[in-house]
DNA sequence: TTGACATATTCCCATATCAGCATATGATTC
DNA sequence: GAATCATATGCTGATATGGGAATATGTCAA
């Protein structure tokens, strides 16, 4: 097998910067193809492909616009990744000897195979 | 260019969902490779490979205990990413309203280029 | 040193990326 | 329909992946 495609979810279509560049410039609203192009700097064929990507992912939507193509963020999208981020929240937030505490708990909460190892 | 290297940041690590896997497990407290491998069910080569991908990143420090090398998270190095998806966050927790009156805002905050497209 | 266990590395292969460029498709207006 | 603007797609080339299997390296113990 090779990578997961970057269509796989959104974790993987956000690894790439410029995606995320673009993700947060429609944060400030919808924006056409061109739009992007040149707030970013980036070139037009490259927009269109990134914005595919999102698009594939749910991370944008469309809306047709006469001539031009509107995208806007859909940021609903991110949610699950926040979730799984948002669970080592602790480990940067909270004071050692809490930590500390959390730790204990959940290995008292065992249960694959065997403990430790 | 290619796509960015796995190794590259903890975006792009952290897209490949066995590693996510492993830091779940991690959370819980260090653990050997074989120790990952066995509650995951994984071969040992590929956690061994997955974990070098973690650590290049820092989101995980080793130690060696004896014939074992214990692994552990550092969960600080998912910070950054944690402050990205944050910023999203307004987009599926905030009532419609409020959001519209941040986008006001945003957008009279506009700068680059010109306004708009 | 040798043996045994734990971990890391190497090679192979099918697959996918992303930028750049050219070009095709779409939509609008004349 | 033709010209035009906006966007999407196709192709190439350099690069990287991740699993599998084999093997190398490391560490300890007798």
């Amino acid at each position: 097998m090779a990578r997961r495609p970057t269509t796989f979810d959104p974790f993987n279509a956000v690894a790439e910067p410029r995606r995320r560049k673009i993700l947060n410039l429609l944060m400030r609203g919808e924006r056409s193809v061109n739009g992007v192009a040149r707030m970013l700097h980036f070139k037009q064929p490259q927009v269109s492909k990134h914005l595919r990507v999102l698009k594939q992912v749910g991370l944008v939507r469309v809306r047709g616009a006469g001539k031009q193509r509107m995208y806007r963020l859909n940021g609903k999208g991110l949610k699950p990744m926040h979730d799984w981020v948002s669970s080592f929240e602790r480990f940067w937030n909270e004071s050692f000897d809490r930590l500390a505490d959390y730790l204990k708990e959940l290995q008292s909460e065992e249960k694959p195979h065997g403990p430790k190892e």
